[in-house]
DNA sequence: GCAAAACCATACGCACAAGTATGGAGGGCC
DNA sequence: GGCCCTCCATACTTGTGCGTATGGTTTTGC
């Protein structure tokens, strides 16, 4: 007779790594402060018994979280998109890439918001030097002198972030798929020299 | 002797406006959670007890405070700007404002940060609709197609809230005077038409 | 100069989430 | 088949910040 009515799939036992990805998963929903251990616990079918045994606090699931996120996507893009030769090319897969792949955006979207937080402000900070160095050099490499490639990094990177935020205010009049894309276009062609 | 050594002004009695104005400036430092009774009152010479008095709650003051900014530097930017006929200049004279007037920006970046308050979330809504419509009426009238005026509305919108992002983020490299203006320079002459 | 109102201090109660203490159930190992 | 190690439940404690109760002091109206 079902007794598995839970939220989650309550597998039997759970590992450190099954809470650090449904910390993710809450954290792209609602926040750092929704990774809460309780309400994790029993979004995962047991209490929080279960949860100070792999992990001392709840700063450290933080962590750990984060951590998981940064290696997996966010050195992937990075990664990815440095091995595109053509400076305009390697821009362009940037900003599609960075248009798609939901769940990851949600999660930086999230860190952004909470950029305060001791444990996210060196992620975030991290996160802003890399891309925007990244954005730099691909400019320059595009024949801007070294001023107006920084400046135009930043304008790029900066039009994301915000992008990010006005998402998610909700309420506002949320963008469908093909408008969406006609937006994207329309910033690669502002931001992207022909 | 000497019994001023309060961190603010011990000025004798309160009114309801010192909260507020108080508020607002611990919001534009700490963020809206940095609003907190007992925080402020200590601040202000006084106890909590004084607070309940002027006030019912907490968020009844966090609203009376961002009602007040609102009407003060809010309204008045938009009201300055729209008098302007020349579309191009009325869209450089709002990126010159939003340059200067710290203060006022400070807030709306915290204001930002915690937009999933739901006592924010309808501030940030309205005047993002507001600053929005702005913008893209500006770039409607000088040529713009609907659509295109639309998209770079946004995109300009995105690059100033996704700036005062950006610049929360202690550590980063703080931009001096003469670089934080060549780079608006280079924000206007990028998205901005001749 | 005196009541009433405005303003504030002190001392509580209370809710909520993190962290702790302790014991118990279940599987692997020999 | 007894033992230990892993994983989890239950029942606490604790800290923090909001809100309340109540009484005291200063100002204002007259």
């Amino acid at each position: 007779m079902g007794e598995a009515h839970e939220k989650s799939e309550p597998r039997g036992r759970l590992s450190a790594t099954d809470w650090e990805q449904a910390a993710l998963h809450v954290l792209a929903e609602g926040g750092v402060a929704a990774v809460a251990v309780e309400s994790l616990a029993r979004t995962l079918g047991v209490t929080k018994g279960s949860f100070y045994w792999h992990f001392p606090t709840r700063e450290a699931l933080l962590k750990a979280a984060i951590d998981r996120w940064e290696q997996r996507d966010e050195d992937e893009v990075i990664s990815r998109v440095e091995r595109i030769a053509d400076p305009r090319e390697r821009l362009r897969e940037l900003f599609h890439r960075v248009s798609r792949e939901v769940q990851s955006h949600l999660v930086y979207a999230a860190l952004l918001q909470a950029s305060d937080h001791p444990l996210v402000q060196p992620v975030i900070e991290r996160i802003s030097r890399r891309r925007l160095a990244l954005l730099t050099q691909a400019y320059a490499e595009a024949g801007f002198d070294t001023r107006a490639a920084a400046h135009r990094a930043r304008l790029a990177y900066t039009a994301y972030s915000g992008f990010l935020q006005l998402n998610q205010s909700h309420g506002m009049p949320r963008m469908d798929q093909e408008e969406y894309e006609a937006y994207v276009d329309h910033v690669i062609a502002t931001l992207i020299p022909a």
